[in-house]
Order: structure tokens, then sequence, then C-alpha cells
DNA sequence: CTTGCAATGACTGAT
DNA sequence: TCATTGCAAG
């Protein structure tokens, strides 16, 4: 057992506490999954076959990294049996299994964000209605909420409430396009996110055998990031631990930041009243960050109302001050952070993957890739466009999802006329008519034209033949060639390929290989099977469109230094971390500042962002920025404020005048906050960093010109022989000893020889 | 039906 | 800034 050792007392007791229901609160960095993991060894050594455990994540990622240290504990073929993941992809497989109880084929298709998106368009267009008023990515998300609250279109359609809040917003009609998106979904055979959730509940409320089975399959739950659990998983987790009750979640309620996907932290602090005989422990010491940032998150997250009260504290060393930095612009924001990280690696031999820079929106990698870039620092931005949703990626699997289910509207719309075949918006539009006139997916108009007679032009009816007949030979393989030869059949014979391949632009070129690496992706699924027995490529679909790009399993081992949103970020943590844009109204966000409870998100948000660092962070502002091509002015961040002073170092350059210390003072000023002014300690640390910050007129090396002989600590002299920037920032210099050397006048201590 | 250009709106966050 | 959409001409 000496495995366990290494748990505290609290830990200890949440691992051994396996009957009945018990909830873990868990601080940030308190060794969260240490707990998850050994439990389930703990389990397992204890008898429970693995077949009885059900976990749930919150990333794939996550579930994957548990698998492999469980392996670690007790072993591979133990830990393989239990059944972990996501909530979607748990589900999604157990609906696979059941599909035709709730009239869905056992292939059907999982439709993404943008295709589900996409339909909704199409309904309103269809509808006749306005889609600036009806405008589709809202619509979109208040079908989710519906969903994720477990209210289907019928009981929408009923609802007086919501029918009047509708009405009140001017879009009354927007039950009729929930009905009929889940209509058309129904008849494509395709469910999107919300409905993995939603058909569960769905699947074990009219199957009770169903349910009756999965509540004996799964003797002991695990639910991982509880906070952040909606109303729907909820629901799920509740019916399948109602009969054993040997339900553990673990989360941390100051940790809750997708409230915008439905996540209701009421699930959390109901825990109690829902199972009155819990057991609570509470993790509190952290083992992750050094004192200062621990209790520089505690002085924030304390602003916060809604929390339950707990006590983070760490026995690590004090460590470094946050440092706060001011620039002037994103792009030298950039230049910045690249410095900053660029310099500690030289001086704490620290690899690329210690480094995070976190950032609010996805939008503001651009100067930071630039400036990595310029310095020749690798890195991974996480996030965005995952792989998988790029065009030709989608385009290709669009061809593979057909195959696999040919009712799928979504890819049908988008590969029917590319490569170009000649059948155009008009003659798509006549099928999608004739299909809801029928009450038949379009791939039924276009594959059995006598029996669904259109007005569509002769000569795009043979078209549409020809492409119904490559669909169809595609479909015949499916379930009988291997899947890579398959998917290559597909490349070609689509004329995907040759149209990539034509392309000769830096982006076609780009895109070309895209394709070609998720041909060898494929290749490499292929010979992951058993020996002798084929895999075909519906396995590969499965679930393809749950991965991220976290899931990258490749880029994981990389040395590279992680670019990503704070969201992402969560269940991470890295030695030096860069919290950047913290400036109001990009973080918070504008889009937050309407009630309480939203801002108060944005704080969590802000308290994981600084919770994932292990030694040292540094938060830096721009006070103008680049958005949408234009330029914008912007002040720093309430949130800065909101940290105990007495846990910052400012650093910034002092050209513009007012400085860091005047801004804050005016914000206070307007804030009328009659807190103790941080304003005197911001002076004190002005006055010390103004020596060694760069570029101010104190700063000697603003001297320095081509042909000056300056000596450098470790290669000794040298002859300046190039110079970038205005003021100077980057030397070129010759030295003797050491050849020609690049190097950033902030850090290289130059001394230039009189 | 396709092509090419001008106009337009998007940037919270993501399974 | 960038990608998508609408419109006119071939």
């Amino acid at each position: 057992m000496g495995y366990f050792d290494s748990l505290n007392a609290q830990q200890l007791a949440a691992v051994k506490c396996t009957e009945g229901a018990s909830m873990v609160i868990a601080g940030a960095g308190s060794g969260k999954t240490r707990v998850l993991t050994y439990r389930i060894a703990w389990l397992i050594q204890n008898g429970c076959d693995p077949f009885h455990l059900l976990a749930l994540t919150f990333t794939n990622k996550a579930a994957r990294e548990m698998k492999s240290r469980i392996a670690e504990i007790i072993g591979d073929s133990d830990s393989r049996n239990v059944a972990m993941g996501t909530f979607h992809s748990v589900f999604a497989k157990i609906l696979r299994f059941h599909a035709d109880k709730i009239g869905y084929q056992k292939n059907f298709t999982i439709y993404d964000t943008q295709d589900s998106r996409s339909l909704i368009k199409s309904i309103i267009t269809e509808l006749g209605l306005d889609e600036k008023i009806y405008k589709p990515g809202l619509i979109q998300h208040r079908i989710s909420g519906a969903k994720n609250n477990l209210i289907s279109a019928v009981d929408y359609a009923r609802d007086g409430d919501l029918l009047l809040a509708d009405k009140m917003s001017s879009k009354p009609r927007l039950h009729e396009i929930y009905t009929l998106y889940d209509l058309r979904c129904f008849k494509a055979s395709a469910m999107d996110f919300d409905d993995l959730l939603f058909k569960t509940n769905l699947l074990f409320d009219e199957h009770p055998q169903v349910l009756h089975f999965y509540q004996h399959k799964f003797r002991y739950i695990l639910v991982d990031e509880y906070q952040d659990t909606n109303q729907s998983q909820y629901v799920i987790v509740k019916k399948l631990a109602a009969v054993h009750g040997n339900i553990c979640v673990v989360g941390d309620d100051a940790q809750s930041i997708y409230s915008f996907r439905g996540a209701n932290i009421q699930n959390i602090l109901n825990f109690k009243h829902d199972y009155p005989e819990h057991f609570l422990f509470k993790l509190e010491q952290n083992y992750r960050s050094t004192r200062t940032i621990v209790n520089a998150a505690n002085s924030v997250i304390a602003k916060n109302k809604d929390q339950i009260v707990k006590t983070v504290w760490t026995d690590n060393p004090t460590g470094n001050k946050i440092r706060v930095v001011r620039t002037l612009t994103d792009n030298e924001e950039g230049k910045h952070v690249a410095n900053q990280i660029y310099e500690i690696k030289f001086n704490h031999q620290a690899r690329s993957r210690d480094f995070a820079i976190l950032y609010r929106t996805n939008a503001q990698s651009r100067s930071f890739e630039e400036a990595l870039r310029k310095l020749n620092l690798p890195y991974r931005i996480y996030g965005g466009l995952s792989f998988y949703q790029r065009k030709e990626i989608k385009d290709l699997l669009a061809y593979f999802r057909l195959a696999a289910n040919p009712h799928d509207e979504e890819s049908l719309k988008r590969i029917v006329n590319y490569p170009k075949r000649g059948i155009g918006n008009s003659t798509i539009d006549k099928v999608i008519v004739a299909g809801n006139d029928f009450q038949v997916s379009p791939w039924e108009v276009i594959s059995d034209q006598t029996a669904y007679p259109t007005d569509i032009a002769p000569s795009a009816k043979r078209k549409l033949s020809e492409f119904a007949a490559m669909i169809q030979s595609f479909s015949v393989q499916m379930e009988k060639s291997d899947a890579h030869e398959l998917a290559q059949h597909i490349a070609k014979a689509s004329g995907i390929m040759k149209e990539l391949y034509e392309d000769k632009s830096p982006e076609g070129v780009a895109r070309f290989e895209n394709i070609q690496a998720l041909l060898s992706g494929i290749k490499e699924f292929s010979e992951t099977g058993e020996e002798g027995s084929t895999q075909f490529l519906s396995d590969f679909m499965v679930d393809i469109a749950l991965l991220t790009d976290a899931d990258d399993k490749k880029a994981e081992d990389q040395d590279t230094i992680s670019l990503m949103t704070i969201h992402s970020s969560k269940g991470l943590e890295f030695p030096y971390v860069f919290v950047v844009g913290m400036e109001e109204n990009l973080f918070p966000s504008q889009l937050a500042l309407n009630s309480r409870a939203e801002l108060e998100e944005e704080r969590r948000l802000f308290y994981v962002a600084l919770t994932r660092a292990e030694k040292l962070v540094s938060i830096s502002y721009a006070t103008s920025r680049y958005r949408w091509g234009n330029l914008i002015i912007s002040e720093p961040s309430r949130f800065i404020d909101e940290v105990d002073p007495e846990f910052l170092e400012f650093e910034g350059q002092m050209r513009g005048g007012g400085g860091v210390a005047l801004g804050a003072l005016n914000k206070q000023a307007r804030m009328g906050n009659a807190t103790k002014s941080i304003f005197s300690s911001q002076q004190r640390t002005l006055k010390k960093i103004n020596v060694s910050s760069q570029s101010t007129l104190n700063d000697p090396l603003v001297d320095i010109r081509v042909g000056n002989n300056v000596i450098h600590e470790r290669f000794g002299k040298g002859k300046v022989v190039g110079l970038e920037g205005n003021p100077p920032v980057k030397a070129t210099v010759f030295f003797p000893n050491a050849g020609n050397k690049q190097l950033l006048l902030k850090f290289a201590k130059l001394e230039i020889l009189e």
C-alpha cells in the first residue's frame, strides 16, 4: 500500500471513503486529480470490478491522463475497463448502443457547433425570417439553453413564460425554429452536442430497463469538475446514482467558469440537499504555487459573494512578487512577454513547456505568435480552430460522414457541389424544399428521384444522380474495406485531392498537407486494430466531433510554449504564467458587466488564471490595441486593483507621462474606492524599477552606436556592428572570442567602453 | 451556374 | 483584420 503514503490526511480520507455520497471541495492545486486517481485505484485494489466504475471528466485529455496514472499504480489491464471520459463521449457511446430504441441509427452523425448553426440558419431563411432579428448564433444559444435544462421543443412551445419572453424580444417564432431544428436533426439522424445529454435522459426515461442496467453496471460514480455541470448532466448523474448512492463529486466553486455553456453552480452548492447523508472533504493545502501566488489569488476571490467558505494555504516558499507590466500597444505587449520568456529561459535553464501565455479571447494570440517567432521560441496555440474544424478537413470528413450516414443534411449541403460539379444553389434549394414537403431527408430526394418528383432541370437531375451513385459506392464499402484504403479512395474519387493539389498558393499547399495529415492519421488508426481484423472508417468517424485541439496526443510531449484562453487552461499547471490583455472591456469582458453574477464569473476566471502558476505570474496590459482593424484606447483592468498590492510589483515604460500610478489613482477616484491607497506602494516600486527598465532616459544604452566597443559579461569585449529599432532594442555584436551575436539590449547588460 | 468584386459584420468562452 | 455574403455580369 506504499503508493498511498504520498497523500495527506484529508486526501487519504477522501480516497478511502467509497460508500455513499461524498463531496470533495478541492482548492486550486490541492491534488484533486491525485485523489480521483487513487480513489479509483483503491476501489479496484479492494475488489471492485473496473466494469462497475464510471468516471466523468471535463476533457478527454484529463481522462486519458488519469487512465495512464491509474495504470501506473495498478496495471494496464484493470484500468482499461473503467468507463472514463467526458459526459459527451461516454454517453455518445451508450447512445450509439441503444440508438434504435429512440429512433436513431447506430451510426448517427454528431453535429458540431458549425453544423448546427448552419442548419438553424437555413431554417430561418426557409421561414422567411429576418436574420438581423433572428440571429443564428443567438437562436442556437437559446435552443442549447433549453436542451441543457431538459426543455424539449414541445415543452417550449407550451411554456407561456418562454413564449412571452420571446415575444418581448420580438422573436415570437423562436419555438417554431426549435421545433423544425429538432425535426431536421432527427431526419438527418444527427445529434448536436446538447442532444448527447438530452437524448440520454430521454433514453433513460422511456426505457427504464436501460436505466436499470446502467444503474447496476455503474456501482461507483465519480464526477470531476462538478461545479461546471449543467442541469442535463446533473439529472443523468442523479438517475444513475439513485440505486447504489455511491457517488463522489469533486470540484471547486471558485473555479466555475462555464455558465455560458449552461453550467449551474447551484449543482455543487446544493449537493448537501440532494444527499443529506453525504461526507464532505475539503482539500485546502495548495501544493502547486508559491505563497505569493496563493495569497494573491485568495485576495482576489474574496471579493466574490457567492462561494463556499474555505481557506487555501500553502507551505511552499514565498517566491517572487507578481509582475505587472504596462505597454503602449498590443504588439509591444507581445514583444515584452517574449523577451521575458527569453530571459527566464536563459537565466533559469527553463524549458519552453514551462511557460504559458493566457488570454481572455482567442483573437489575442497574434501579437504573441509574431513576437515568439521573431525570437525563435517554439510555441503552440490551443483552441481557436481545431484541426478537425478546418475547412479542407471538414470537407473530406463530410464525404466520410455522408458515406456513413447519407441522411446527414449538413454534410450533403457542404459537398454536393464541392469540388464543383455544376449543382448550384437553386438546385440544392429545390432538393431541400422537396425533402421538407415529402417529410424525407434530402438524400432520399436525390437518390430516388422518381419517387420524389421535382421541377429540377434534367441536366441537373443527371448530375445529382451521378453524385448519389458515387456516395452510394462509398457507403457500400464503409463496413467492408479497411479505413485507410477507403479514405484514400474517397479523397481521390471525390476530386478533393486533385482540387487541392492544383492549388499552388501557400494556403493551398498547407491545405493539401492537412489532408495528407488526416489520411496518415487514419492510417495509424488502421494499424492499431487487432491482428487480422479490419478497422472500418465508420469506427474512426465515431465521436470525432468531440475531439479538440487539446486531444492531440503527439503534441503533448513537444517542448513548446503554450498559448491558450484561460478557459482552456483549466486543470493545467505551468511554472511560469503570463496573464495578458488585462484591460477593462477585454478582461473583464464588456459583455459580462451587466450583472454581479457575470462579473463574479469573470473574477473566478482571473482566479483560475493566477492559480495555474507554480513559480511566477506576470500580468500585462496595453494602453491601446487593434480591434477589427482600428486602434482603441484601453484602461487597465479593475482586477489588477483587486489583487492585494503587497503581492505586486509594477514595471512599465514611463514614456507617455502619467504612468501606472496615475492611471490607478484616476481609477480609484472614479470608483470612489476608500480602501487604503495603492498609490504609495506603487510609487515605491516604480522608483526601484525605473533603474532597470528599458529605453528610458536613464538607460545608458539608448546612446549605443554602431562601432562602439562594448563588454559583455559572458562573451567579453566586442564591437557593435548592427542595431535594430529606434530607440535600439537589439544589437549585433562581433566578439573575437565568440563571433557575431544577436543581443537584446534589455537583457544583455552590455557596457559601453569609452 | 460560375466568377469576381464590394459590402458587411464578427470577437467572449467550447464539449 | 478576415471570412462570409450579396449582387451583377458572363
